[in-house]
DNA sequence: GATGAATGAGGGTTCATTCAT
DNA sequence: GATGAATGAACCCTCATTCAT
């Protein structure tokens, strides 16, 4: 009757994840989602194959974890900041920071980032992931417009342009290997956005 | 069977590419780049598998050829439209609308617009051909700020940002698979970034 | 944890194998012997994989276990009939009676009946056991003859065709899937078994 | 455009085809249906796994083919005796001497008579093959009873008992491993069956 | 030049079995 | 004795690519 407690087993569980969720990143950082292997996963964590299918159904649920570990901190911040006092300008300009720092800490974030439009067919949690996001976003945006600190645009339309502006820089920084520091895209990202997002009249 | 004169085999080949160009758009559309197979081409073209091969030195060089002659006429837009004479303002704003208009018509330029990252490292022209695109545009910022219109920010990030949200929203719009209008979205796109843009001294 | 005395661990050792074989049963009869696994058994009994190896060699031990405590009854009865002193024709009767009985109330025990021929190679006590039973029916036919009430024909053709005819026809109902009763097929089936095997100058 | 004619096309396809109808069968005699994989077949054969799934969709498609190879001239036999005027008895005597005979030079026959319940799930072909057969003997049955030479039993069952018996004495011949002749069985058989269907009012 | 049959390297997945706890 | 995590062999299937015709 020795095996292993509860606890135990959950904290296995948890060390195979965590040991999975690194090493799936940083194949998929060096060879891309479609260098993603089940045999390549279980070389790099150092088991057998058959061995991560008692902790993930099958492929689909490896990336699904890898994703949703990936983006959740993004979601958390960005609704931790859409709850907050902050003005709506500071709110977004502080979301944009956030996003901008992560990414330059671990580029590997831009996996979640990123839509891979066509293999999305099979990952409709992603989706759904991103939505949450935008719909935090919005809200922003809604009350900005709403209090006459923002214009009166499209407030979907908005908060597209502002999630595909971070997104789309943040796909182009990858792109090029190189990553900016927030500090050197945030002001003037901000100041681009904000200064036509901003009501003159208020 | 005669030979054929060179003039005929270029005509060959050019016909030959055409068909595989328009079949890869379709199955791509379809069922993204995971569902382009040679013997799917092969098959939408109606030759067999080992002709495309005297036409194409292996699948990524079909890959190349789509994305290339996709991109091409969005590139052949922008440089145009940088080398006019429109004020910087407006050229930023027609070509915005060129590709929304573009993208509107023909949802699967997405394809070559989207960077698909990881699936770069064997693409490299993709990556030369946005630079091109990239450095166009940026000489319309700088010829912006040179002439005082615009404010005195990064012309590489401010490029950046105009790429970057234009083509974060485009992705965004086709994976909801609903996309917008040029006049739906480019008004409000312009708002936002020329009215942060713009120099107010000026 | 006190050890077990024999007996107890004798008690223990039928009480799991009570339940294997009941929820081994009832996986075959849902899903077929392909559908039948170690992982499904220990789950469906409700004790780990590992401790199934504690009471069964493999999963080949697991299998004879159940078709031999499948066939088991079937045998017993058969035996039972004939050794009592009904007439042969009665007895034969009783058998198929019983048989089919037995199948339209637990379908089950097609498991044990059908041979499965290929798999048996592995399974020779299958074999064997069904020997035992044809052996039983043998000199059930054998009284007949040496008593006259039956033909002088071949016992053991005469055995292969009437245990054939029934075995054939569970089989066909099986693949079907449905059952008729006993008293639906057991007169018409001796009336022509009979009815050819019967001496008519008796 | 040397290449195959169509002609040559169908020839080398029915080649293929029949190189793997005979292996397989030659598996399935000795390892059964279990243990024919494509490997195997593709060893066999002398091709690569690839080749077999240019021939055959998948693994299901050899097995129906396979087995519908062999099912075929029993069912053609059956029909084309049905059809015949004899008359209905010696029918049925015909039917299961070409059955015993066939089954007696070529033992793999007994894999298309076979049921292998379980496994039926996915080849519903296979049960179609069983019910023509059963309905031409049907049909026979019929005939004698509305000619009154055969008593008025239920036509379906004694159908199903003609037809179980006869499986039911080549499944049990080939798990013993010996095969009798026809006319060591089928004598007997017929004066069992018959003896107990025809109608002595006649 | 065209053809398409053949290849064979993977990829995902399942499961009987083992063994350290 | 019980456990269940780990294993690894096997299986089915796909597809880019080659090459004899």
């Amino acid at each position: 009757m020795a095996r292993y407690s509860e606890k135990q087993k959950a904290a296995l569980d948890a060390l195979m994840k965590d040991d999975v969720y690194r090493h799936a990143m940083e194949i998929i950082k060096t060879d891309g989602l479609g260098g993603l292997t089940m045999e390549g996963i279980a070389a790099a964590v150092g088991v057998s194959r058959g061995t991560l299918y008692n902790y993930f159904a099958d492929k689909d649920a490896v990336i699904d974890y890898v994703e949703e570990r990936t983006f959740d901190p993004v979601l958390g911040a960005i609704q931790e900041i859409s709850k907050s006092d902050l003005e709506p300008d500071l709110k977004l300009t502080r979301i944009a920071n956030w996003i901008f720092t992560a990414v330059y800490e671990d580029s590997a974030l831009i996996i979640a980032l990123s839509p891979v439009k066509h293999e999305m067919k099979r990952h409709p949690c992603k989706i759904e992931r991103r939505n949450k996001a935008m719909r935090s976003i919005e809200e922003i945006v809604r009350d900005g417009i709403d209090s006459g600190a923002f214009k009166r645009l499209s407030p979907v339309v908005v908060t597209e342009i502002y999630v595909g502006s971070i997104f789309g820089m943040i796909e182009s920084m990858s792109l090029n290997g190189e990553f900016y520091r927030a500090d050197a895209v945030v002001p003037t990202l901000m100041e681009l956005l904000l200064g036509g997002l901003r009501n003159p009249r208020h």
